[in-house]
DNA sequence: TACAAAACGGACCAGCGGTCCGTATCGTTG
DNA sequence: CAACGATACGGACCGCTGGTCCGTTTTGTA
């Protein structure tokens, strides 16, 4: 019995802190203006119970943005098509890469708190890896696909980065669907390394 | 007489701080734990001083980056070919991210350091708009390219963001022709032509 | 019911960016 | 050269932040 299961209340904290903190962060313009201390008493709690459950600022985020993205990251590893494994790799990547871009739409504050928090580059976090791996493996099985999968895999998830939707999105007014038609232009015109066809 | 002209200490210590926190940046893993304060002290001068030259920490970093940048900004508006306004858009377009690149790759921490800045976003800096604005209106005149231009532009600088570039080259140790090599690869395959010949 | 183990919470801390204002320097004018 | 506004200086000072600490309370088990 190496494992003690937590306790009840610290696990009622624990969804209590969540649940403000995803409130709080909605709410608010900008990320880094809500503080912990505001988050904690949101949430009723303490500031150790906080800091204890997540470790610090950026543990919370990171916490907040897994719960999020788990849905999708389950739609692509078990679910259908066009997300799930089944898809051809010439179909499936632009489906991913749209679904990123649309979680990113949907979750615009917690992407920006996560890919921009302080220091620390979103290129080390985990998430990021596990898309960029699965991305870089279906270009290499794209057969008209020229040049570095590694590098283009980068490149293309750089292009729905937060603060870049957010600027096209938010700032700059465009509609979702534009957007996405764009990112998919964008991902055909890579993909079939020639001339792509004439846009819709 | 609408300006007076600065005094000469101030000119002075602005240059010192200036040069100080250059050499701080510089020596330090990352711009975060580099302080206004130690700033100061190493160019030999109070914290107000520092303040009232710069405004505020991204007013230093600003400045400090735009100094860099100018000579680049030269090369692109005056210079000769293949950087200046008398190249062909097919092949300035590769040589604008080639140097895009190139200056990230020289000013890494200091591009890390205004392109993170806690919360203000680089796509509303005016360097920015200035790059994706030429680069967009070359795009237009290239006659097969497809898709919006506007977007395209947008992407391909993303390729070369501070801490893509920073994740490559520093920590995956990416050697400075390979990077160059594979944008250059990747912008081609998106200008609409297939893989370029050149490899120098 | 007794009693560890685990979790709580908020006073507390160091350090940050940024301000303020009494003092020192500049450079101009007679 | 003297004198005197204007300008810049500098560092004590402020509000606030993320993060820690430890005496107190809750939990669950024997």
């Amino acid at each position: 019995m190496p494992d003690r299961s937590p306790r009840k209340d610290a696990v009622r904290n624990r969804a209590a802190v969540l649940a403000a903190a995803d409130e709080l962060f909605a709410a608010s313009d900008s990320t880094e203006e809500v503080s912990m201390a505001e988050i904690a008493a949101a949430a009723g709690v303490g500031k150790g119970t906080l800091f204890r459950a997540f470790g610090d600022r950026v543990g919370l985020i990171r916490a907040l943005y897994q719960a999020r993205l788990e849905p999708v990251w389950h739609a692509v590893e078990d679910g259908p098509a066009p997300l799930g494994s089944s898809t051809p790799p010439l179909s499936r990547v632009p489906a991913l890469l749209d679904a990123v871009l649309c979680f990113k739409l949907d979750n615009r504050r917690l992407a920006l708190a996560l890919e921009s928090t302080g220091n620390a580059s979103p290129y080390e976090a985990e998430h990021y890896e596990r898309w960029h791996t699965l991305l870089r493996d279906l270009l290499r099985q794209i057969p008209g696909h020229a040049g570095d999968s590694d590098f283009a895999a980068h490149v293309l998830l750089a292009a729905t980065r937060a603060d870049l939707v957010e600027h096209l999105a938010g700032h700059e007014q465009f509609p979702r669907a534009k957007l996405r038609a764009q990112l998919a232009t964008f991902a055909a015109a890579v993909l079939g390394s020639g001339p792509p066809a004439p846009a819709a």
